[in-house]
DNA sequence: AATATAGTTGTCTGTATGGTAAACTAATTG
DNA sequence: CAATTAGTTTACCATACAGACAACTATATT
């Protein structure tokens, strides 16, 4: 074995933070090795393109996220609860970002797949995966909810993929809007869409998200 | 008076569709002028930059669109039905879209807004603008169905929010997947926001929009 | 210490890009 | 028809870009 290094984390991490405070289109391989302190020649060591890096960048990126998912949809929790964290933990999450970069950057899967979709297939097709797998959360939730006799949903595939529109709409236009107020009261729409009567769960907020080191 | 031309409608109209149909960072000024039959000398004789450009093209879409939305929207129908055309016509316009392109392109300010949020200003304060406009039409929908009796939204404006997050955000999805599918059911999430009795209305749909020519 | 492996660097090339300037052409008006 | 205004074209420049490559260095294994 030669030696080891961490350029290829640092190249991940970078193309992620441009992507997402900016755009795909407008990050270049120059300004990502800049950000990342790493010479072009090694970046084309690591990866064939900037595509292939995003991808991967995304991936591994998901492979963490998720375990954040799986302690807010915690299965021990109560189905509904699970939802309301989720939407707390969005307004948490969007509020540090804001304080970190100045603006209210949405949801990173979101915004690169709208942008790329008609274009860079493979990462396209990285993006819809992930999308999928969070949306299982919420199936699940649902599933819960309705087996728990707390919701008549039915299909709660259906109600799945109406939430998940309506969630990942909140965040897009809290980026465009560059206003993080929208998300306090997300859970209001999650619950309207769910037929919960809102009033008995406003009284009793859920705790707050833990975030892990 | 010299001489006329419509070498400004055209690249206005080039632009629309190559940032639509891909994306604003990808679209260049070549590109632009080439799909406009335009010379790059003619372009910067009539726009100074590509977002300048852009932001004059999504104001002079916009102005031609509201008519359309104005018919959707007529204060002489039912205020539900309204939303519920709304909805119908997102799916039936983007089938369109599809038949046209063979990909579903969602909703354009949605898509540039995210985009460009954090970098192009002047364009950003434009898609902000036309999106507060879009969202009048169902914030006034929605106070009239409550006048009504038909719904209980003491808050129009925070309802046709809700309603708005998750109306772009269906379109977001069928952009991401390019698929329409999710459209056709679309109205099931506006009401369900609005807490409608759905099956009341599932059985007597809206008449077909009406395409102008 | 020898050698293979892993990682790094600076440099080079061709092309695409935005942007400018100046010559040119067509319509309109007096 | 001459002057003016509006619009068009071409040629050009400097820069930024993706991508390739060959030379180089550090580490691990034997």
């Amino acid at each position: 074995m030669g030696r080891t290094s961490d350029a290829k984390v640092r190249l991940m991490d970078a193309v992620l933070e441009l992507i997402w405070t900016g755009s795909y289109g407008t990050t270049t391989i120059d300004q990502i090795c800049e950000k990342a302190g790493v010479k072009k020649g090694s970046f084309y060591y690591f990866f064939e393109s900037k595509s292939h890096l995003a991808a991967a960048a995304f991936d591994e990126s998901w492979k963490v996220n998720r375990g954040k998912l799986d302690g807010i949809f915690s299965a021990t929790l109560p189905p509904l609860d699970r939802l309301r964290r989720y939407c707390d933990y969005a307004y948490q999450f969007q509020s540090e970002i804001r304080g970190k970069y100045g603006k209210v950057l949405g949801c990173p899967q979101v915004s690169l797949g709208c942008e790329v979709c008609t274009q860079e297939d493979v990462l396209q097709q990285k993006i819809k995966q992930i999308l999928e797998q969070k949306r299982k959360y919420i199936e699940s939730a649902v599933r819960d909810a309705h087996a728990a006799g707390d919701i008549d949903a039915p299909d709660a595939e259906a109600k799945s993929k109406m939430i998940m529109a309506y969630y990942e709409g909140v965040l897009t236009q809290a980026r465009i809007q560059n206003d993080v107020e929208a998300l306090k009261d997300a859970y209001l729409g999650v619950f309207a869409i769910l037929g919960v009567r809102v009033c008995s769960i406003a009284t009793a907020p859920a705790a707050k998200v833990q975030q892990p080191a």
